[in-house]
RNA sequence: GCCGGAGUGGCGGAACGGCAGACGCAGCGGACUUAAACUCCGCGGCCCUCGGGCGUGUGGGUUCGACUCCCACCUCCGGCACCA
């Protein structure tokens, strides 16, 4: 499209410069500044209008932002944007996590302090995060690692201990050596540590735990508030916690001197058990053998599998281990004596670190049986097969209970129900239910993080530090480097205190909060970033909260948003705020890959957001991350792709500057004896509102979105070229047209939109109400309808809309192609579908 | 092994019971240019002679009609995994 010769050639479309005069306007302005926080102490008027809390997981404060991050704050910013054009209340905030591993490495390498490197690389990615015009409220960030902020975190912390939620206790934990500090079970991947991959050594240690598994029940239940979460989420969650209904079955020593339980899934098969297993860590053990020939190897046996590694012993391709004890215990509904193995593929803790073995229907218990010559009885068999069939291989399907006493003939769930009510009538078990949750250790002895607010007395044990002594500062430490235990127990100053129960010396706690503390109630913090008197003002916390949409990535499934919803069932339960899940819709974005891989420096396949943004501009990037792909999936980078986004952009800016008529926005053209092209072009525009709406509101697919934009910029680009002269309606349509397709770009590419909707004579674009389509518009007066023979196209034909059965079986005999078709065939059936298709069905 | 998700042009993908391949990338042809880049216009699943035939991982099924729904299978991705 070439410029007419009279008119002067429209400005260059200078993305930098125009970036940079809004981003300064909007920041002028306050445009993005929430009004609805609690400041200074002073709780806001609760707005009449709806609200949505918009956000996105916050960045650890790494020094650089990746396209991770620019894909996940730019879909929060297009969510903010439409919320705040269709009228709500938006809550927009940013802060960073700041506490944590890789800041104190690098401290470590320069001898630099963590605070330093943090809020350097904290002023650097606020810099970066605003360059892509974000619509962020900045005057609420926060960081974890201010003493403002974990001084709640503390305070939360004490209000568990208080509880009882909080607890230190003694238990096999994992270590993972290279960091020098141990780790949630959350936070190991296949035996590795989730950091560093280091394979995690398994060792004794009293830690800090937080009871999460007293919430395992509740966090499975109310999964059911959570209608908007992925699928995948919830799954994985489940999985995680992994809940299973079975029996605890009370067996005893033969001497009747030690009650043993079991925790068992299929208490229907206690006639098939046929011995017996204790974990290596099983308390028991040691009395068990002592003084009995057994001793010496089962002791040798429990010791080497406490120094095997998780990733050895959880190998599930590794032959079954075990020793004889020599002693048996008493199967309690039979009576019979079944001898006691001590095997490391029994867990000490799950269930009760003990197991009654039934090889005949248990795969590990048939391998174990076979590896030593035990026995295997069935009790359970199809109902063509003779109960004395042999196994060849466990069988842990359904059937009928057989060899089982008073249970033979039932099928294995009435069996369940059935030696359950046995059992309980005579105290010997009950149901029960077990989970494969862990207690969250939340203990690091690494010097970055949030203190633990606890001194230990001699006297009183370890006691919580008054409120009024919070925060418990990090102190300055000369060496940040991990040896085992927390850099903290060499400050002396730190270390000794007096203990607040009895004034005695105490010495104070030296371990450090995991991380993910600290993120697990971020999301309240926002809501009074500055309060000094408590966490969080109730009545604004419950205005805003739970969060409308929550955005991030999958790799926090069974961290972040299960701590984070543990938490908020705590603060609910100690009356604090009133929802009781935390995020009310999430949305879990793919990773961008480049060259087949996820972007790594390691692996030198990084495209630098700053880079791509200071040659094509942050509205390109913005719009290219969202225009790759459905925003789910994971997408391959392309450097091309990311010039169409560009393309594109130039496109609309010259069709915008070059449009015809006077300045100024134009309202909706009537469509009455609208030139039929225009008349065209209307349609689209109103289609395209529509298209654009519900994929932002309703589908989450802003890549469709774009590209309805495209084809509406397209289109009224051909308009213009097509018709060099306008009558008055179809000048209008045509800039209507232009006028909508910014209006509708704008959240993906603010600036931009900005700038033109002020050339087009317009103000405050992102105060604008968004577009409505008329629906009257969206109906056609004329469609192309498909005529089918057996279905399959034959034909096409325009007619008015709502044309009537008979109109459309005219039409479709009228067609040549039609009458073709199905010449000298027999007509056994005419559907018809009203203004789609017309199927005629012959033989 | 169990659980979840996905298989559509050269590529990212669209269509979610009714015209398969929108939009974009790459490609080809053309215009502009001394030339190149930029930009613009056009073509574009495969086979084939216009007409047509075949095409959404494979095989069945439901339906007038299936990328879409149902059953079985294959492949890939993710999670859990000696959890009794």
């Amino acid at each position: 499209m070439s410029s007419p010769p009279n008119t002067p050639r429209p400005d260059r479309y200078d993305a930098e410069a125009i970036e940079a005069r809004w981003q300064r306007v909007w920041a002028d302005e306050g445009a993005f500044t929430c009004e609805v926080i609690s400041r200074d102490g002073v709780v806001p008027v609760l707005p009449d209008r709806p609200k949505a809390y918009v956000l996105e997981m916050l960045p650890y404060p790494s020094g650089e932002i990746h396209m991770g991050h620019v894909k996940n704050y730019t879909m929060g910013d297009v969510v903010a944007h439409f919320r705040r054009r269709n009228g709500a209340a938006v809550f927009h905030p940013m802060g960073y996590d700041a506490f944590g591993l890789p800041a104190e490495n690098a401290a470590i390498r320069t001898g630099e302090p963590p605070a330093l490197v943090t809020s350097r690389n904290i002023a650097r990615i606020r810099l970066q995060l605003q360059r892509l015009g974000f619509a962020i409220d900045w005057s609420t960030e926060i960081s974890t690692a201010d003493p403002e902020y974990y001084r709640w975190t503390q305070w939360i912390f004490l209000r568990m201990f208080e509880k009882g939620l909080a607890e230190r206790r003694s238990a096999a934990v994992n270590w993972c050596p290279k960091d020098q500090t141990v780790l949630a079970n959350e936070q190991v991947i296949d035996g590795h540590c989730e950091r560093c991959g280091t394979q995690v050594e398994l060792r004794q240690l009293t830690q800090w735990f937080l009871r999460i598994t007293d919430y395992a029940d509740a966090l499975l239940d109310d999964m059911a508030l959570l209608e908007d979460w992925p699928e995948r989420v919830l799954s994985m969650q489940r999985n995680w916690i992994g809940r299973s209904q079975g029996a605890r079955v009370a067996f005893r020593t033969e001497d009747g001197a030690h009650e043993v339980p079991v925790f068992t899934t299929r208490p229907d098969t206690l006639f098939g058990a046929t011995f017996f297993l204790l974990a290596p860590e099983h308390p028991l053990l040691a009395e068990l053998v002592a003084g009995r020939p057994e001793e010496a190897e089962v002791m040798d046996y429990a010791r080497a599998a406490a120094r095997a590694s998780l990733a050895d012993r959880g190998a599930t391709d590794r032959p079954k281990t075990g020793v004889f004890t020599g002693r048996y215990v008493v199967n309690p509904v039979n009576d019979e004596r079944i001898p006691v193995w001590v095997a490391d593929y029994v867990l000490m803790d799950y269930g009760t670190g003990a197991v009654m073995a039934v090889p005949g229907h248990d795969e590990r218990d048939f391998a174990f049986a076979a590896q030593f010559g035990l026995p295997v009885r069935r009790v359970v068999a199809g109902d063509d097969t003779d109960p004395a069939t042999p196994l060849t291989e466990a069988e842990p399907g359904d059937g009928r209970l057989v060899n089982s006493g008073f249970l033979d003939g039932m099928d294995v769930a009435d069996a369940k129900t059935a030696i359950a009510a046995w059992l309980s009538e005579r105290g010997l078990g009950d149901a029960t239910v077990g989970y494969r949750l862990r207690d969250w250790l939340i203990s690091r002895q690494r010097y970055w993080g949030v203190p633990i607010p606890v001194v230990h007395c001699e006297a009183c044990g370890p006691v919580a530090v008054p409120d009024d002594q919070l925060p418990v500062l990090l102190p300055e430490v000369d060496d940040y480097a991990p040896r085992g235990q927390s850099p903290l127990a060499t400050n002396p100053e730190f270390l000794n205190a007096s203990c607040p129960g009895c004034g005695g010396p105490a010495r104070r706690e030296t371990d450090t909060m995991d991380t993910f503390v600290d993120s697990s109630w971020y999301f309240l913090r926002y809501t009074a970033p500055h309060l000094s008197t408590a966490p969080f003002e109730r009545e604004v916390a419950d205005y805003w909260l739970p969060v409308d949409q929550y955005i991030g990535g999958i790799e926090h499934a069974v961290l972040h948003l299960l701590y984070a919803r543990f938490f908020t069932k705590v603060l609910n339960d100690l009356g604090l705020v009133a929802m009781r899940e935390p995020f009310a819709r999430l949305f879990t974005q793919g990773m961008i890959y480049r060259d087949g891989a996820k972007m790594s420096k390691s692996k030198g396949n990084v495209v630098a957001p700053d880079e791509i943004v200071d040659r094509f501009g942050a509205d390109t990037l913005r719009l290219y991350v969202l225009f790759m792909g459905p925003a789910a999936d994971d997408i391959e980078w392309s450097d091309r792709g990311v010039v169409g986004a560009r393309r594109f952009l130039d496109r609309l800016w010259t069709l915008v500057r070059t449009l015809p008529g006077d300045p100024g926005l134009v309202d909706r053209p009537a469509a009455d004896g609208m030139d039929p092209a225009f008349l065209e072009l209307l349609r689209k525009t109103e289609s395209t509102i529509a298209k654009v709406t519900a994929d932002v509101d309703e589908r989450f697919s802003f890549h469709t979105a774009i590209s309805a934009i495209q084809e509406l910029t397209n289109a009224a680009g051909r308009a213009q070229a097509d018709a060099p002269d306008l009558a008055p309606g179809s000048l209008r349509a045509l800039r209507y047209a232009g006028q909508t397709a910014v209006s509708l770009l704008f959240p993906f590419a603010p600036h931009i939109s900005s700038e033109l909707w002020e050339a087009l004579g317009g103000d405050r674009l992102w105060a604008a109400a968004w577009p409505d389509a008329d629906p009257s518009l969206l109906v056609r007066d004329v469609v192309t309808v498909v005529l089918q023979v057996n279905g399959k196209l034959r034909d096409r034909a325009e007619v008015p809309a709502g044309s009537s059965q008979e109109e459309l079986l005219a039409v479709a005999r009228d067609s040549a192609k039609i009458a073709g078709a199905i010449e000298g065939k027999e007509l056994l059936r005419e559907i018809v579908v009203p203004d789609r298709l017309v199927n005629l069905v012959v033989r």
